[in-house]
DNA sequence: TATTTCTACTAAAACGTATTAGTAAAGATA
DNA sequence: TATCTTTACTAATACGTTTTAGTAGAAATA
């Protein structure tokens, strides 16, 4: 089909050896005649031969691939988050293999097995539960590995993440700053570390203020119409609320979805996110936020990683990125 | 690094060939003994053996990988499009390499030529502008292909596309329905195919129904600050129009924020979107749209490429997805 | 007992590339 | 003119697989 090597050597006369250092910019330090060069080199361009890049990867042993491991490349968050990956590896010759585990293990499982087999020279990875194994199994291979946005604390590795506690507790002192003195917290019924710190600091800060804590923690799973009627009601119940604080963006989407179907056209308190969204600042009431940065998110993952590749696996680091409080 | 085949049978005191078989579950065909098969298998499993992947897509013609190229995979179209093709995928054992556009030819030059040097089996590409030539360099190279959201008239792929024209229509006579006597269009200033035919849907809806046309045409780029007052001064200058029909969500939903800074907190006409968006069912007043079904789109893609990965590559079709009007 | 058939493997070639050591011919040196 | 250099290449090996043809020895057949 394609045209090799071995085939453009036979079709002018010359060697296989030829061919390639011609091709990879070498003619030079092999002394090939600059008449040689230019008939390999007018031939591979009027022939349109493009490199088997397996071959090439297989003799050289590198694939200037790298793997990005995300929960939803369809998310508001890991999309925008894995286009600036690309974009950044894309300067420097590499490309993305990307997969989505969709929270389910036995699809990081196969996505982790395929592409150490695909001998990718880097892994970035948003580990779900249940991970620890596999990122162990990279580890062992010798694979660098860059971990964000969630960790498994029983296991080194280089890891680049936000200060969900910090932000939390920003979060709350902003909210009360503007007159809140009773609010809420809706979050996830998970024991993802982000989420634990996220709501260990809201503790914290009404046991600091003597705030009294109303936590609604939904589960992950059926997200949908379930979640929006326990919302309701919870909210219902908790007489008093004078503005709620989501833990996740899509939560808050939930929350206005729920209100919303409720009735109410605004609102009669402050609703804060935790994750920014394209139209928190048009809704109404506007919707303040943390914003996790992605660029700089990303350009850390991709800097650590790429140092990693080149420089060959160091000891692991901790990253903190600080986030940005939105006020709308 | 990782072992080899060579060095498992160097240990095992065996050949490669035995090893091989026994991996790829040839034991019995090729009439290995069972303590030979287990004692392979059983060492394999112990030091966790990877087979190198580059070197069996060299050796069987086969990459099990497709290649993605969308304009941006952080976008609201394109990010779930791309998790429906992993999903469909990933069940038929093929992995995605994807890569974003961001518009730009040289781009998408780049991310084509890396793509058919990986020796991707196929290719799902939604085109920009000026990718004639690469198509026809993907079609060379006898790499299936399937163009799908926008395509190049001049050049025959298969194409899965929704059927612009008719959704447009569909939404000029909903509006029209709603009791909108003048509404006008906003689009973008392109000549996308897709583009063309929504806006030319339209004029044909007022040419029938003796409706004034009204039409905005924005830039592609800055569409940001300078794309909101250009269409804040139009509808001021546009009096009488009562309703609005945006030919993209992103363009909606700097409708949105532009009449948002204008100070107004509802809208005095209903507005009408080409593409949903997550939140548009929430918003005041609630935002209809034509919907493109994006798992409908996916599918047909992938089952057009892996049919033609499989059997050949057939002459080219187009397979046109029905779209939905979502009223609110 | 000489031949055929099975059994249980292995040797060798191929995929398409990169790389290093080698070489024939021409020119320079002594 | 015998030796050393340089020039302009090429041969050979390696990367890690798959696959097909081959083979030594044992068992079965005649």
């Amino acid at each position: 089909m394609a045209k090799s090597i071995k085939e453009i050597a036979r079709e002018l006369n010359v060697s296989k050896s030829t061919v390639s250092l011609v091709i990879n910019h070498k003619a030079e330090q092999a002394r090939i005649s600059k008449e040689l060069e230019r008939r390999v080199l007018d031939y591979v361009e009027k022939i349109g031969y493009k490199p088997n890049a397996l071959a090439k990867s297989l003799a050289t042993g590198r694939s200037n691939t790298i793997g990005l491991i995300v929960e939803n490349i369809g998310d508001s968050f890991f999309g925008p988050f894995a286009l600036h990956v690309e974009e950044l590896l894309r300067k420097k010759n590499y490309h993305v293999l990307y997969s989505s585990t969709l929270g389910d293990p036995q699809n990081a499982q196969d996505i982790i097995d395929f592409m150490l087999e695909k001998r990718v020279e880097g892994i970035i990875l948003a580990p779900t539960i249940n991970l620890e194994e596999h990122q162990r199994k990279i580890l062992e291979h010798k694979v660098p590995l860059v971990v964000f946005d969630r960790n498994s604390p029983d296991i080194a590795t280089h890891y680049v993440h936000i200060d969900n506690g910090d932000s939390s507790r920003k979060a709350c002192s902003y909210l009360q700053s503007i007159g809140c003195k009773n609010f809420g917290l809706i979050t996830i019924d998970s024991d993802q570390p982000q989420m634990l710190a996220r709501k260990d600091a809201y503790l914290k800060f009404c046991a600091e203020t003597g705030m009294q804590s109303r936590i609604l923690q939904l589960p992950y799973h059926r997200l949908k119409q379930k979640g929006i009627s326990a919302l309701q009601s919870w909210v219902a119940k908790n007489v008093g609320l004078d503005g709620l604080f989501f833990t996740t963006n899509y939560l808050c989407i939930l929350g206005l979805k729920s209100l919303r179907t409720e009735g109410r056209e605004g609102f009669d308190f402050p609703l804060f996110s935790f994750d920014d969204h394209e139209l928190f600042d048009i809704l109404n009431p506007k919707i303040s936020c943390i914003q996790q940065p992605l660029e700089p998110l990303a350009k850390t993952c991709v800097r650590v990683l790429l140092k990693e590749i080149d420089r060959g696996i160091s000891s692991p680091k901790e990253y903190v990125i600080s986030t940005n409080l939105i006020k709308r």
